[in-house]
DNA sequence: GTGTATATCTCGGGG
DNA sequence: CCCCGAGGTATACAC
């Protein structure tokens, strides 16, 4: 990873055009050649970037950053106050836990925690218009396809629509009713979800870890 | 704004937990507290974060982050490589040309270009559920809701879809139609939005800029 | 503060 | 490659 501060302006022109004028700024070129520009605040977001692959030309006054989509970053330089390099190797990468895809993997192994006697049919199951993330069925075989968010708001609530009326043309299945899961649902979410007869269930993630958990341990 | 290299293992806890094994990372902490940590490939986004407002405590072994949101961010650091700082000033910040908002200036301003003898009654024109980008008036009197995107998406055309759904609730504009005006719409999104009766206009951000500027030129 | 929409969103997965 | 969905999305803006 090579660090330049330098005093500097910008120019981007892609998807937008942008400028920025001349000051002292932070430029990171990344091993695999993407390029920011970091203004001393304003979060973590770079004020101007260029991810891979592009191609990079370092001229004394000005680093010209050009992509296969024709997009291009234009660095004038005025002052280089500092320039390094250090070699990193590879990243092992981040862990994470907690994401919807656990939610969802807890969920499938414990439909019957959101309805009692309701039982999983297919996760991920496919419609033209995308994947249900759990598609079940009731006691009595009645389809139910859950929507599982880690927090529920208003889109994922038109997902899970869209996804009924595509599910609700297949007679296989007809009639499909929705539940939309998720740690915390927003108020708004709610009353659109009922609104449209989808059923709502808050579920609690540690909880549901906690459950599972204590089944492993019956074994 | 001081960078850092390190050798460095990292752990988050807060919206999910995260934990990133030990490697050589540069470690970002700008003038307004927020810390980012980076590695050497991945684009623009860093590995680990906290944004500002927050707490940050630099023992000799490690660093620990913490927000008035109960998160927390702790580095490990095993080994210092690098550490300096640098006074940058107050950046100028970033001038922005061909955002969402400047197409709907541009359309506000040039509905005929939309559709000829369209004229515009409202930017912004507030619903209960949020504001239509355009309400226009065809030359004989009927409402027309348009929503305006850089690029065409299916979200796009579920947001216009909720605005028409209020919107033809009011007896003072009903029948409300919609159109969904893009520089490029996503072939998905077109079948969405014609199967919706939802009219699809692809526009040319530059030619109705030209427009623009003829039509000032005049003057 | 919540709610809603935008973003050069970024990033990853699947066809 | 594009399409689609998730994100510790972040960020701005209106109510």
């Amino acid at each position: 990873m090579r660090v330049v501060i330098a005093r500097c302006s910008v120019d981007y022109k892609g998807r937008l055009s942008a400028h920025l004028p001349p000051a002292v700024r932070l430029i990171m070129v990344k091993a695999d050649g993407c390029v920011a520009i970091h203004s001393d605040g304003g979060a973590y977001k770079p004020l101007n970037w260029m991810n891979a692959p592009n191609r990079l030309v370092t001229d004394e006054a000005a680093w010209t950053v050009t992509n296969p989509k024709g997009e291009m970053l234009v660095i004038n330089i005025e002052e280089v106050i500092s320039d390094s390099a250090w070699d990193m190797g590879v990243d092992p990468g981040l862990q994470k836990d907690g994401v919807e895809a656990h939610l969802q993997e807890l969920l499938a192994a414990n439909t019957d925690h959101l309805s009692p006697g309701l039982r999983l049919v297919r996760r991920e199951y496919p419609t033209d218009i995308g994947p249900v993330d759990l598609l079940c069925r009731t006691a009595d075989g009645q389809c139910v396809a859950v929507e599982v968010k880690r927090r529920g708001e208003i889109d994922g609530v038109e997902q899970l629509t869209r996804y009924l009326e595509f599910l609700n043309r297949d007679p296989m299945l007809r009639p499909v009713s929705g539940m939309f899961v998720a740690q915390q649902i927003k108020p708004q979410a709610k009353v659109l979800a009922r609104d449209r007869g989808i059923d709502v269930r808050e579920v609690d993630y540690d909880l549901l870890r906690g459950i599972e958990s204590n089944e492993l341990r019956l074994f």
